[in-house]
DNA sequence: CGGAGCTCGATTGTATACGATCTGGCGGAT
DNA sequence: ATCCGCCAGATCGTATACAATCGAGCTCCG
């Protein structure tokens, strides 16, 4: 069973990424291309030709640079000159970074979030919690992949109630680029312990220790991070074990 | 006396900006356009033809294109679909969304820089408190405008000293974007006040004080944000005025 | 048989071309 | 006189064209 048939992203309101940046083909382009490398979809390392992305979509290649490009700014997809566009393939450092940043900003996301937050909005991330819990319980690649997509968006979501947009937009590079760093260095077994905590730091905002909740953050953060293997790089592109 | 006439931003490591994204002459365009938004010598509101832009650097609109689609990313201009690229005009809604998320990051980045600080450091620091302080002193449009780029030049280096690439391209994209604000919405009179409060900064931290270092950063950001004058949203733009 | 140099195909970088859309002015109708 | 519609110029959106660069395989020589 396929848990996505429909653009996935809808399920949490992206203010419009980059306040009204592109339009129309470019932004679909930019969004599959993205969807692709979260769900690891497209593995890290791997080439995207200008032409053949183009010829996918029914585009010319001007489209396609431009979303690549917009990529390349996310984080998710480096170009080297005169050889092209390729999934990134981030480092156990820059892994690192992405973990450090998260744990500085989240706990400042929560604060902010749960002084807007209403009945309503508790309800949203019961509804998520549920979801995470069933997709846990699946097996296969495609379950693994969506369960590593809903658990970023619990977070994405906590970040839409702040109502700040430029950190909405933040949280949202971090998280995609976070799944990347997972798919990359995650360890087979786990990643399920960290739907229990999100339970538990529902559970504390709700009950209005917020700063149980932002310690059960920083926490569940340091938690998957520690989940992941930095010690070797792994190989997707063999230049990149082989001359650094 | 115009304080600069090299490349500006040469001061403090840029960790090119986006990994290795864009190269060459539209990187050149995208960091002058920049500056100039940043310096307060393109207001707002400034409509950004791309035959114009290009025509002064003596390229094709392709790669004018580039780099204004990168300062879209960063906040710093808008598009408007078949009328044209603008130097952004961020309302006061925006504003408080960018000294919201200064104020959670912040702390954070000086947390984590003060860990790694070196006597090395203390002394970059020391000297670019002199030079605010110098700018500072001095009367005109330019000395102005430095000053409020040194202002924003000293949190940079901070978030430099952190090693983290991923936070140190937030806080630039960041620091632009005050700085836009800034110019926006700041009063005439001040700004100087924040001299003294950076100088308390760097003792608190170099003192081994850091909470009182914290807490004196978020003072700093809010006495910036308390300086704006948000209540009128400056005309740069008939149709901003006209109809919200 | 192995390696240096070369040529060719594939792909990118940049410029240009062309159709689409908006803006502003002119002229005719009311 | 005012308003509406039309036309022209300017500008953008996208596709295509052409040059530059890279990489692979081939040949040729040692």
């Amino acid at each position: 069973m396929n848990s996505r048939q429909t653009k996935p992203e809808t399920l949490i309101a992206r203010p419009d990424a980059d306040g009204n940046g592109i339009d129309g083909s470019q932004r679909a382009i930019r969004d599959a291309i993205r969807d692709a490398i979260v769900d690891r979809r497209l593995m890290p390392g791997t080439k995207l030709t200008e032409t053949d992305v183009g010829a996918l979509f029914n585009v010319s290649r001007t489209l396609v640079r431009g979303a690549l490009q917009a990529l390349v700014h996310e984080g998710l997809v480096t170009v080297e000159r005169n050889r092209g566009a390729f999934v990134a393939n981030p480092s156990p450092e820059e892994a690192r970074q992405i973990f450090a940043t998260r744990r500085i900003i989240e706990p400042g996301i929560l604060t902010e979030a749960a002084r807007h937050m209403t009945p309503s909005h508790f309800r949203q991330l019961r509804e998520q919690l549920v979801d995470e819990g069933r997709l846990m319980s699946e097996r296969g690649q495609s379950a693994r992949r969506a369960e590593i997509k809903a658990s970023g968006d619990f977070h994405l979501m906590i970040a839409a109630m702040t109502g700040n947009a430029v950190m909405q937009r933040f949280m949202d590079e971090l998280i995609a680029r976070s799944s990347l760093v997972i798919s990359l260095y995650g360890q087979s077994t786990v990643s399920s312990c960290g739907h229990s905590e999100h339970t538990e730091i529902v559970d504390a905002i709700e009950a209005g220790q917020l700063d149980r909740a932002n310690r059960l953050m920083v926490h569940h953060i340091r938690h998957i991070e520690a989940d992941l293997d930095l010690r070797i790089r792994r190989a997707n592109e063999l230049r990149d074990v082989l001359l650094p």
